[in-house]
Formats: C-alpha cells, sequence, structure tokens
DNA sequence: GTGAAAGCGCTAACAG
DNA sequence: CTGTTAGCGCTTTCAC
C-alpha cells in the first residue's frame, strides 16, 4: 500500500508472458485460435500479475459487460430498499452483476436531468442495460436496453412495470366502506406522480359509487413520506366532521397518520381506522398493524429485471407494459365506524 | 425510440457547434480560456443533441468521476442494506454520487475474488474510491482509496471501519449474567468472520469471569441468518440442561432462536431469554421486541464514507481504523430465569 | 496462431 | 483563444 503500484494493465499481461496484447484479449475473452500452450502462459502471467481488466475500457470497446444498471433518486427510503431487494434477489444465480446509482444532490428540480445524465453515463459502456425506478423524466434519449418501474406517466415510450394501483386502490375502499365508512379521508402522495394519480382515482370512483360526494376538505396532498401523513392528518382531525377512516396512498403517509392519531389521543382501529398502500415491512410491525394494499415493490423489481434481460438477450417481449396485481392485506388498523 | 439513434459523442457536440472537440471537452469541464461566443455554442449544441459525457471514457483519461462505488457481496440482507443506507446518507448532499455492485454469483468461494475483480474493474476509472463490504479476503492489490467496512480480520492493511463487538458482547453477557443467568447458550456467526469471531471471545470471556466452565453444547455453529439461529436453538432445547438464556451473535439469529422457541412452546422471556446483536430494525418489531446490542451499522457505512473522502482528497486520516461504539439496548426479551 | 494497426470517447500537452 | 497530436486500456479487423 504503501508506494503507487499502479493496476495491471493487459499490457503489463502482453510483456510478461511475451506475447501481443491482442493475443492477451483473446484468451480473456476464449477466442479461439490460441494455442493452448500461448494459453497457458498467459493465465499465469494473469495471475501472477493479479491482473483483471478495466470495465471501462472494455465497455468503450463495444463488448457486452455482463452488468445491469440501477438508477434511482434515492438508497434510503422503503420503497427503494425494496426494488433493491427484489432486483438483488432477480440477479442471483445469473451471470450479470447489479450496479445501481443513485445521486448526492436531492433536490427535485436536479432530478431529472440526474435521471438522464446518469444513463448516458453508463449506457453502452459500463452497462449493458438499465433499471429506472421512479423516474421523474417521461421520456429517454436512449436507445439502450431500459426498463421502467412505476414511471410518473403511463407512456408507452419505455417498457416499463407498473402496479394496480386503481384496482387496489378500489380494493381498499370497498374494504373501508363494507365496515360502513361514508367519511373517509384520503393522504395524496407526490403530485403528478402515476401511481398516487390513481390512487387517488381509485378513491374519487369508490365515492362516487356509492353517490357520496368527494368533500375536498377530505383530500389532503401529502409527500409519501411518515411526516406528511402526519400533518395531514392533523387537519383532518381539527374538521368539524372529521373522517372515520382515512386512506393513504402509501404506506409511509399511512404510520403517519397513525402517529398524530396517537398524539390526538385517538385509538385505532376504534376511533379512526387507517389504511395504507404498499405493505413495506414496517406496516407488518406497527401498533396496532397496519391494513394494507401489498403492491409487492420486489415482484416488480424481479419483473423488471426479467424484462431487461429479454431486451438485451434480444428476444421478444411478451409486452411492453407488465402489470403486477395488487393483494388487500387485513391487519389491525381497521374497525367499523364508532 | 423507434430508430436506433446512437447516443450523441462528444465528436457530434463538436460538429454541432462548428468547433474542435477539446473545445468542447473545455467547456464541458469549466476551463478557462474559452471565449463566451464559443462556449454558448456549444452549450447550446450540448442541449439540443441532449449530450452527456461517457463515465467510462472519462474515467479512461485520469480525470475524476466524483462516483464512490460500495462493494458488498449481497443486498439484500438487513446487514446490507443497513450498511447502504448509512452511505446514501453520508452521500446527500455532496457532490458526490453513489455507485453500489453486487453479485449474481453466491458462492461464497466465488466471492474472495470477485471482489478483487470489482476493485479492479471499477478502481481508477469508473470511480475515486471504493468502500468494502465484509470482505471475504484480506488483503487487496490496489492503491486505490479504499475503506473497508468490517473486516474479516483486523488487519492493518486497509482503512477499516469496526464495531466494538467484544465490548458489546461483554454488555450482552453482563446484561445476562446480571439477571441471574448461568447456563447461556451461544449462538456463533459466520466462521473466522472477525466480528463473529470477537463476540465470541466476548461470551467465553464473560463465562470465565465468573467461573463459569464453558460447555461445548451449549456453543453452536450459527451462519448468521435466521435458519441458523433455528437450528442452533432447536439442539439446545434438546438438551438435558437446556439453557435458560441464548446470546445470539446477531439478530438474524436471535430471531431464528425465538421462532425456535415458540415453535417449541416455549415463551420468552419467562422460559426464555435472548439477546442478539446489531440492533436491526426487525428487532424493535418482534414479538416480544428483542434486547440487542446496537452497532449502529448505518453509522458504520457513515463513517466509512468520511474516511473515504478523507483519503479521495489527500487530507490526512486521523486514524487508519475507526471503531464505532456499540450501545445495550434493553426491549422485552430478556428476564431473570425460571 | 499471432502481431500490427485502428479506433471506442475523452482529456492533457502542446502549438499556433 | 482554439485546433492538432497523443494516448488512456481494450477489442476488432486484417495481414502475415
Amino acid at each position: 500500500m504503501s508506494r503507487r503500484r499502479p493496476k495491471p494493465t493487459i499490457h503489463d499481461v502482453a510483456n510478461a508472458a511475451q506475447v501481443s496484447v491482442p493475443t492477451v484479449s483473446r484468451v480473456l475473452n476464449n477466442r479461439y485460435g490460441v494455442a493452448p500452450q500461448t494459453a497457458a502462459r498467459v493465465q499465469q502471467a494473469i495471475l501472477e500479475l493479479g491482473y483483471e481488466s478495466s470495465l471501462a475500457a472494455r465497455g468503450m470497446r463495444g463488448a457486452r459487460t455482463d452488468v445491469i444498471g440501477l438508477i434511482m433518486p434515492d438508497m434510503d427510503h422503503s420503497y427503494a430498499i425494496e426494488v433493491i431487494r427484489g432486483i438483488s434477489r432477480a440477479v442471483t444465480g445469473t451471470k450479470y452483476d447489479l450496479l445501481a446509482m443513485t445521486c448526492g444532490r436531492k433536490l427535485p428540480e436536479e432530478r431529472g436531468v440526474w435521471e438522464q445524465q446518469q444513463i448516458q453515463r453508463l449506457s453502452g459502456t459500463i452497462v449493458d442495460g438499465i433499471i429506472l425506478v421512479v423516474p421523474d423524466a417521461d421520456e429517454f434519449r436512449t436507445d439502450y436496453p431500459l426498463v421502467v418501474v412505476d414511471p410518473y406517466r403511463q407512456s408507452t415510450a419505455c417498457p416499463s412495470v407498473i402496479g394496480a394501483n386503481l384496482e387496489g386502490a378500489a380494493a381498499a375502499m370497498n374494504y373501508l366502506t363494507g365496515l360502513g365508512h361514508r367519511r373517509i379521508g384520503f393522504v395524496g402522495g407526490v403530485r403528478h406522480l402515476q401511481s398516487a394519480e390513481r390512487r387517488y382515482q381509485g378513491y374519487t370512483e369508490a365515492l362516487a359509487a356509492l353517490d357520496i360526494a368527494l368533500d375536498p376538505d377530505l383530500v389532503a396532498t401529502g409527500d409519501f413520506e411518515r411526516d406528511g401523513g402526519f400533518m395531514a392528518a392533523q387537519q383532518f382531525f381539527a374538521l368539524d366532521d372529521p373522517p372515520t377512516a382515512v386512506f393513504a396512498a402509501n404506506d409511509e403517509s399511512a404510520l403517519g397518520v397513525m402517529d398524530a392519531a396517537v398524539a390526538a389521543g385517538l385509538r385505532v382501529p376504534h376511533d379512526l381506522s387507517v389504511i395504507g398502500f404498499d405493505n413495506v415491512p414496517e406496516s407488518a410491525f406497527s401498533r396496532p398493524a397496519l391494513t394494507t394494499v401489498d403492491q409487492s415493490i420486489s415482484a416488480m423489481g424481479e419483473a423488471a429485471f426479467d424484462m431487461l434481460i429479454q431486451l438485451i438477450e434480444g428476444r421478444p417481449l411478451e409486452s411492453r407494459i407488465k402489470r403486477i396485481p395488487t393483494q388487500l392485506i387485513i391487519r389491525d388498523s381497521c374497525g367499523a365506524p364508532a
């Protein structure tokens, strides 16, 4: 470690083995036309020098790298973690390595360009294909294999994996109304995010089906984070006629609503029913355990990986859009209205 | 998206802006000596073409990439996730991007070489420095900035971040013996992993301090996973004189022990006390909540990032080994022996 | 079978 | 201020 011993290059190997650079390249890639003896000498040199080819250089020459890229805005929230888990599992046992990138700058307005940047910085050279999670942008200037998970808008521009948001929201609302709730609050997610919109749509449609007028006071704009749910709930509680149930557009928000409920001295589900969306691991451990709509995020990750491999290997895609079904998970946070 | 429009290169930009390639490179890197007018024309072309420089090509030319690499054997288990979280948080707000790699091939014997491979494949070109998590290998052939998290053995070869495993284990054991336990089982971790060894050492030393003979029947070799804990516990329960408490070398094993306890009809902590190590998020949600030693894995990740940045930016390291302290978290899984 | 030459996209050193 | 020349580490023709 003391002296700066530069990483051995293919050149060093060639020298050590007394052959030319292309020959080393050939044995590296198991090409035909190398004498067994020569190959052995090269292998020997590789071992001795501890040589390993540079991903960058190799990729630049157009060769496949057997690495797939995952680009996501953060690797901190449960949603992101679950996607990573799914893809990580899918990668296991394949020849592919997984390369996940996330950015330091967290300002939303920088995100869109960041995504685009990363795609181009990586594509074609470093990775063979890319999975993009919850992209801010809608369209991408690339023709490399690219699969989008849970896009903003449902464009057919890229092959994508989406959740059955509308159906899931309908199931949640039906469950709540079936329990007898009529005043139901909704905590939304990031504005203009497709998944959030669809869940909202499920909310309004369910209300309409029962001829319940949409009360603007009962619709709060959250941010898909715990704090947003907390604040939204506080607004609800301050109402003259507060809701008896809250449908939050994702679990983190729902957990925030529950936090607000205990802070306000309300008991869940006795005084307030709460239902979430996503079924992130934490939802099973809240007190009471959160009733939610399982969106199987990790399954979305796995599906995205499968699609990407099809694309990379040039096999035809069954469909450009893969919809992952949703499932109502009934736990302890909902009951009949008091 | 229909036609294969190849990614624009610096060349295309140069053409479009009617300048030479190096000029484009200059404006790209905010170098001095470009006429404002020319620069504007280049910027214009960049925008129109949606150009973004290739990480691979840029890195190959020796320039800094402002990307730091994270190499880990998996991105699925809680431990790995926590490390990612910590580093991801540390990266936030800095100019660095984070690139995390995992491999598809999961066989342990392939791991050692895989790590070495990745380091060389990435270092110097694609990333400015690397954080390596729980490496199998002990020494690395690289002179690039490299920080190791929780290494196998405590070698001084690389700057590293380690947990206070011995102290933590001592705290756990003291707590158990303070409660009155004398027959305490130990579920170990992956053999030869330094952290597991140190925790075992804490176990034996605590026993020795109380003049309790080490009973081989009470020491099981786990694998740091839930199943291993489960099986180890079953062995304990089958003993003529089963332990009244179990110290598991990590939380996942401890959770497995609790699973086995309920399967055997034992109540925790009434019939059996269980204590873990790590304080992964799940441990707070088990029933009963797991008493454990907080190892602040995400803090280890953050510390590793900080050290790496020092290395990259050429600032002197305070110390080559950073030890992250440990803290006993008392929850509900331990009590006095029956 | 093997080496020489060319070029991937980019930047650094030099001219002009 | 800007263009020309070289070369990073590697693979791919194409000769020999």
